[in-house]
DNA sequence: CTGAAAGCGCTTACAG
DNA sequence: CTGAAAGCGCTTACAG
């Protein structure tokens, strides 16, 4: 920048003044500075330009989540980039890989970066770690899972609305012996959507195996349950990788056209699978903009937006308990 | 900072030493910063730290990619942020949408937040534009595509040879008339896998459609090639959203147990769906990895690193010609 | 409308 | 081993 007031003949102000389009610049020494940013390929800096404005905003936001590479978050990391390009803002990303240490290495890091604003999908238990950084004032959005022990924004999806929508479809077709497989209870969604179902039950007996965590754990849980002596006549997998277990223990009893099956979360080709996979999908695109749009309009008072899960009727979830 | 050097009653600089734990400290000197950092919740401003030190690394990379919901470039960008971490250097992204002028925009700003390096997936015909970021120091990957009018390493896939392998499989089968579809030829990896279609036809007839761009155009072409009066015995569909589309077009006529399928890239779940589909995987976790790596060593002489493909029979490919 | 000067938070020769 | 001082590239009152 120097270089190029030198250039043009003008004071390091008047190039600032041009190259931010702030203040009135007389048309003639403005033309002088385009000139000579062109002649020397000039390109402003832009960490040393946040370092001096008034306001100290970097036009960079982090996103922490489980991992980039998993659909639903990678989804969620979509929405949330698209917002803040819509913003001119730069996105961050770090994988947490469900690992709590790893969650407050990235948050601190990403501080210490200066960026404007957090969204993060937390897997410690308690992010009371972040005060200090939302009082230094980091604007911050949590995404997936509320916050615990810290007032800040928050987006999910309607977990225990979907899971009821899934065992009320269920009980509709005739099914009365309905299992749940979750995750990890310690995981708010996967405790959500067991409230959910056990609020649909409707005082139907509780067959449930969760702290399930991977498709392996489904596949085994199910080959389990269907083992029983009075078994289920229907399933409610409360997570992707589980659901595919389901559908691998179901293929291997021969049993997939006569077990019914909804999933929780979509699946992709769910449609190409025969039978079709019935599944409550979320919509973590719309999460993630949500997300987005709350970062960028803080607020005094933390707020929470749930985004509503759709029922997706394939054939899994259609079959009648005989 | 100066707050912590009152406060410890040392010098900016002992405080800048301890902190950075470089230089030796009197041990007693460095506790009372410590505790004064302690004290007062102090966090280095690592902006601040890159405009002013020597080598002026910024700990910070950006990928551009088509999409970051993309589950093969999702794939990528964990690759990439998994090297990237390993040195303690954090990773910005941007998706392109495949616009030339998003990608030259994300490039460009990324190039004035002082990243220290930066791979990218291009959609542009021409990369000369970034010869200047190139020259003013920062490294340089691509990655899926091999970069045009520049000089820069390169990771890719074997795309011909995956393509080759595809063909000849469905060849040893006693399949001769073969259809290609594929997506744009503009689009590098696609012609690659044309050019390998064509190399392993043996002499066959070429029988190909190729500008599908999506799952649409695809079970569009195959409904169309299957109509011929003297149609392909087996399909090797270019990529994803092709191949998926040419399963619905198969299910459609009911000839999904007759019609020979080999698709390029994984699919989800391609064994759960019946016959369950034949693949060339490619591996964009190793594209991300590698590039990475590349990214971290740089080196004068541009390099070329081409990743493996493999193919994954389970089914779909396996029908034999009548 | 323009420029000289101060200073953002830090690192780093330099002298002691 | 430690500190005073210069300066990274920029923005912004302030005076003219």
């Amino acid at each position: 920048m120097k270089e190029v007031a030198r250039v043009a003949g003008v004071s390091l102000a008047t190039v600032s003044r041009v190259v931010n389009g702030t203040g009135d610049v007389r048309p003639d020494l403005a033309a002088r500075v385009q000139e000579a940013v062109k002649l020397l390929g000039y390109r402003r800096d832009l960490t040393a330009s946040t370092l001096r404005r008034a306001d100290r905003q970097s036009a960079s936001i982090a996103l922490i989540i489980e991992d980039v590479s998993n659909p639903f978050f990678s989804a969620v990391h979509r929405g949330v980039e698209d917002i803040a390009r819509s913003r001119g803002v730069l996105t961050f990303v770090g994988s947490s890989d469900e690992l709590p240490e790893r969650e407050r290495e990235l948050a601190e890091t990403f501080g210490a970066r200066g960026v404007d604003g957090l969204v993060i999908a937390p897997c410690t238990q308690d992010q009371s770690y972040l005060q200090r950084e939302l009082q230094s004032g980091i604007a911050m959005v949590f995404v997936d899972r509320p916050p615990r022990f810290i007032a800040a924004d928050a987006v999910v999806s309607d977990n225990a609305g979907g899971a009821r929508a899934a065992v009320e479809h269920l009980r509709s077709l005739g099914h009365r012996r309905i299992a749940f497989l979750g995750d990890r209870l310690a995981v708010w969604t996967a405790s959500e959507r067991r409230r959910g179902y056990l609020e649909a039950l409707g005082g139907g007996p509780v067959l449930e195996r969760t702290e399930l965590v991977d498709s392996d754990a489904g596949r085994a849980a199910v080959l389990e349950l269907l083992a029983l002596p009075d078994p289920p006549s229907a399933l409610f997998t409360g997570q992707n990788l589980i659901t595919i277990g389901a559908i691998r223990a179901l293929r291997e009893l021969g049993r997939q056209h006569e077990v019914a099956l909804v999933g929780f979360d979509d699946v992709v080709l769910g449609d190409l699978v025969e039978p079709g996979i019935t599944v409550v999908a979320q919509d973590p695109y719309t999460l993630g903009c949500q997300a987005g749009e709350l970062l960028f309009a803080p607020s005094a008072e933390p707020r929470r937006v749930v985004v509503p899960t759709a029922l997706i009727a394939r054939g899994s979830g259609e079959i009648p308990a005989v």
